[in-house]
DNA sequence: TAAAATTCTGTACTGAGTTCAGGTTCAGGT
DNA sequence: ACCTGAACCTGAACTCAGTACAGAATTTTA
């Protein structure tokens, strides 16, 4: 919290030093988000208005909406650091792999990227339902970026192809997240997500019944 | 309009005959939804309230809410025939095809029975992405008994792929409906949402890239 | 036709999400 | 150090979805 040698000279290893005004945004934003999910998991996320969220973050109900679209994007949304290392998962991805492969990696990947926040997220799912449909489609987050990239790696004229390859591997990440109990390990749920993602490009009209 | 010789004796060959109540419920939901759909596709989803769609169609906010359960509900909603017609064809799907392909019938009926409303609602869709994303898993009229009927033939402990099953079932489903364009023939949908669900079933790691 | 059951309506409320004018804080140049 | 413009935060006011409820209107049944 004290300036300790910073000075002038930008030494930090990773990416490049922050603003006094980026610190305290990234500063705010995790300030909200753990006031909301500290709240939420404590009163469920219904019974928390975001004027709850706001004023126990010491912050306006303005403000919050500045930081999160919607009062379900709290619970989503990726933190910027995350989301950034995300980018370069995507772009470190290598482009030699089959499509389906490539994409079974990136999204075991991104499952560990979220593994401290998942077993929470997963319990708020259970406590109420809405909250849970609403996050079909809304990887707000990562969504786009993962569309992005599938749309690179298609030949033209194959939209319809890419779509399907990406509404499939979000279907079977959404199906091992229903199907996990977030009282079970973590790498249970990664061996959940392996198989639906396995089954799902590996055919499923091939399977048993 | 005026009591056509339909007494006491219920002649009618299709189901029992409605009281007067039955058909008067049955009137003012066909009449709120296509009151909402017109003004809708003339303003825009966003541009149409409640309020306004209820005052249109002569009946009061508060009644809106007891036939729909949320906005979205109203562009959704199976009309109550259409859901009556569906769950005959669930009941009547054939038990020893495999499980994918009695799947895939079973959703390319649910299309035809949709077919004189999905040009409206893909254009609808087009129109504000919000709703479409609202769509995901509202399919709040057909989706429980589909998911049951599938329940139903999955052997115990298989919960697991059941659930896949639908899931990659609705994400097919949805794909083509991303990719159609309205002012193609509903044959062309069919088509899509037949190579969707054959793709989705055959294997995605196994096509081409 | 009277009583019982349903349905409709107006009113009032909570809470999400937006807009905006004005105040506060930070960054960069002098 | 100071000034200026830009980014940021805030409170207030607003729209609209969704819910609760009490009483009026209508349909059923007996």
């Amino acid at each position: 919290m004290t300036g300790s040698g910073q000075g002038k000279t930008p030494h930090c290893p990773v990416g490049r030093v922050l603003g006094l005004r980026e610190r305290k945004k990234l500063e705010a934003w995790r300030t909200i988000r753990s006031t909301a999910l500290r709240l939420i998991s404590e009163c469920g996320f219904d019974a928390v208005s975001v004027e709850d969220i706001a004023t126990e973050a010491g912050v306006s109900r303005t403000t919050f909406f500045t930081y999160f679209r919607s009062k379900e994007a709290v619970v989503y949304d990726l933190d910027p650091q995350e989301l950034q290392q995300w980018r370069e998962l995507l772009a470190d991805a290598p482009g030699d792999e089959p499509l389906w492969e490539a994409l079974t990696g990136l999204v075991l990947s991104l499952a560990e990227l979220l593994a401290d926040r998942l077993p929470l997220q997963k319990r708020l799912f259970q406590q109420s339902p809405e909250l849970c449909d609403s996050s079909r489609d809304v990887c707000d987050s990562f969504g786009p970026d993962l569309r992005e990239w599938v749309a690179r790696r298609t030949p033209d004229g194959d939209e319809l192809h890419a779509a399907l390859v990406i509404n499939t591997a979000f279907a079977a990440f959404n199906t091992a997240i229903e199907a996990w109990d977030p009282d079970d390990s973590f790498d249970h749920f990664l061996d959940l997500a392996r198989d639906c993602l396995r089954l799902a490009g590996g055919g499923l009209a091939r399977s048993v019944s």
